[in-house]
DNA sequence: TAATAAAAAGGACAGATGTCCCAAATGAGG
DNA sequence: CCTCATTTGGGACATCTGTCCTTTTTATTA
């Protein structure tokens, strides 16, 4: 993680996204924020760790996921700007509760606890914004919730490529991330993705082969899914 | 549904919950604050409903769910006193997003959607309320979110019994409810909820004669439940 | 290249759950 | 008390998913 002292490029997001009415101090005349940077695969929030602070993610994107005694890690969400983290934990003054992992290189705009505390618990406007993101979080995780007491293994796996993948052009190759991550995170045995990921190949709509996974068709991928989303 | 005009009551709810710093108005000088009593098995909110305004549960007891495509109705929680109602769809500007029904005699303070808007968007302490309470919900539906996907027909329905009846004493009765409506409350068939009753039954952890249904070792059925709770 | 280790693929089987359907029990009305 | 409608119970079978292992493939290194 890098921390780029850049008044500029910090103004430059506050203002697309509307946020510099959100970050008005109380007392002082200026807020200590920062602009943290993150690489692909690197871990932003660690689960059962102290939060430090709020954070705003302003580009890239972000896996969240939550594990379980097993071990296993379960995805949640991914997430792209505008999205917040920290919040949670800071209202309710817990440990952090999931782990958040930049998939790309990922921005935030980052406000530590303190001067959380201090200067912003008392802004309507900032008040209001986290519960926008919350509002927002809960009303997904409620259809999320429902979703994962219905849909089978293949939906959830048709939805993760989908979400995963969205940005890439038909036919576009990716690498295949170890079949027993996906499948822990999509919370099942390596063993039944792999049955799913056959029977995808045989009906054309994926292929696969050596390392790679092809999407052949992301109309019937999609039309597969049911409609949900991880996003 | 009855509204009573109680100022005596309502003052005692305030002060009991330490509200009375909540409901302090940015204009007028006195809320509209109503005393709603909900009989049991009336609807509180209607799911595609226009919201009327926000609730906060001071007593009885609630039963969230949240309907899919096929007509049924999933579980998402119960709700105890202190509970708010309404928040989402005031924030997000949407539609009731999920069933809330009293279970018991159940009573809320509730004040009209306009006023939230002109007198208690500005107030801290309001906002600061608002999200404690959808914090906890986000954070409990998350642990529900992926419990739904690990956790078997057994475990749930164990949770839902342990979640509904535990004010009850050892043994006492319970009516059985159509068997169909927990069945689907649960996300399964009434066909294999039946097969878990009777499994339940032979290993003398309940016990079903007729319209009844007994519990007969709360134990067993913590155990079963894996932690799992509906509240 | 050959030998070995690690990862992936998949066969076989068991248990959980859904679907379909029919039989038994229960309740309401005559 | 009898009949019909509704609800409940459960048999039979198919599918989904997990577990356990073995085989095959891929990667690593001597």
């Amino acid at each position: 993680m890098k921390i780029i002292p850049d008044r500029d490029t910090i103004q430059h997001y506050l203002v697309n996204y509307e946020l510099d009415n959100v970050f008005v101090p109380f007392h002082s005349n200026s807020l200590p924020l920062q602009l943290r940077v993150y690489e692909p695969n690197e871990l932003v929030l660690r689960e059962g760790e102290e939060l430090d602070g709020i954070y705003f993610q302003v580009a890239g994107k972000t896996k969240v996921s939550s594990s379980v005694e097993t071990g296993k890690a379960l995805l949640l969400r991914f997430c792209h700007p505008l999205s917040v983290f920290g919040d949670i934990e800071l209202i309710q003054q817990v440990m952090i509760q999931s782990q958040v992992e930049a998939v790309e290189q990922t921005t935030f705009l980052f406000l530590n606890k303190r001067t959380v505390e201090t200067e912003m618990m008392t802004n309507p406007i900032f008040l209001h914004e986290l519960l926008k993101h919350l509002s927002y979080k809960l009303q997904t995780c409620t259809t999320a919730s429902r979703i994962n007491l219905l849909a089978s293994v293949e939906e959830r796996f048709a939805s993760y490529l989908l979400t995963t993948h969205l940005q890439n052009e038909f036919g576009k190759e990716m690498l295949t991330p170890h079949i027993p991550e996906i499948a822990s995170l999509l919370g099942t045995t390596p063993r039944h993705l792999n049955r799913v990921i056959v029977k995808l190949n045989e009906m054309n709509i994926i292929r696969k082969e050596k390392k790679k996974l092809y999407v052949l068709d992301w109309d019937r991928l999609d039309e597969m899914s049911n409609g949900l989303r991880y996003e």
